[in-house]
DNA sequence: TTCTTTATTGCAAGTACTCGCAATAAAGAA
DNA sequence: TTCTTTATTGCGAGTACTTGCAATAAAGAA
């Protein structure tokens, strides 16, 4: 509910304007326990209200996105998923041969985020962040062919 | 020339076919001096060719990139990029803001490659690599607001 | 060389997402 | 409160990519 909130106050100073449906994919996005996708806000909404169009899901997503306000990470499904940083920063390796997703511990990249600050000044989303790879399994996998 | 030749045999090796198909977008992919999407082989096939489906041509790239002869990059362009390694390892700060794509060093990287192996025994893709976040420009241009 | 197996292709339909444009409505001004 | 400006929405069309399935053809066996 606060972080809700506190999305939107963000969003009007930044001179966004604040409508019912963006208040309602924000609460949506923003009270998902895991990641969501925009079909998976629609359904949701349609519980509500049939009356958002799922173009402006997709905008508005992309827009929490471009303030800072949600992670969008391709999990390599088919489909982008979005979180807010409600629920801690983690990382997913996801292998490129299984599909599986392993969370790892955020501290592995806290000296890359300064790296990249430092020498390029950029602001890296380090806080929910994919790498692609080939996990233990796959690997024993392929060697043994 | 070489290193089309050294993929189609490694693939053969690993069991899958060699068709005519096949080859020709390894040899597109390969001999691109940069990144290239899917419709850019069409694109160049259909100089010697019209008989490449796109959807082959889709499969394909999946799959050099899941055998690990080519990275796959999200540039937030609505456009997926593939390479394969001859060209040397870089990696791509993708500001999401204004999209601007600046390339940074490997060298960044070569610490959480190993952290990664170690702890989770995740051979990561980091050789073509993509991070998100904002850049100088940009980061100078909302504090401003 | 011919046969057999089955991976791969092409096609057409489907899904995920984007974009241009006219209509609507938020937010500040009067 | 009403007016004005212009960001945002909904719609429909378009693009990027995927998938199921029958037909084709690569690769090893005979």
């Amino acid at each position: 509910m606060t972080h809700c909130h506190t999305i939107l106050e963000e969003l009007r100073q930044r001179g966004y304007r604040i409508t019912p449906q963006r208040e309602m994919i924000i609460q949506a996005v923003s009270h998902s326990p895991v990641h969501i996708t925009a079909e998976e806000v629609a359904e949701q909404l349609r519980a509500h209200t049939n009356a958002i169009n799922i173009a402006t899901i997709y905008r508005t997503l992309e827009l929490l996105w471009q303030e800072g306000f949600a992670c969008r990470n391709d999990l390599s499904e088919g489909k982008i998923v979005y979180a807010t940083f409600q629920h801690g920063p983690h990382i997913h390796l996801v292998c490129r041969k299984c599909n599986k997703v392993i969370d790892a511990d955020v501290e592995i990249l806290n000296s890359l985020g300064k790296d990249l600050q430092r020498k390029y000044d950029f602001q890296s989303d380090l806080d929910h962040f994919s790498i692609f790879g080939v996990c233990t399994d796959c690997q024993d996998r392929s060697n043994s062919m």
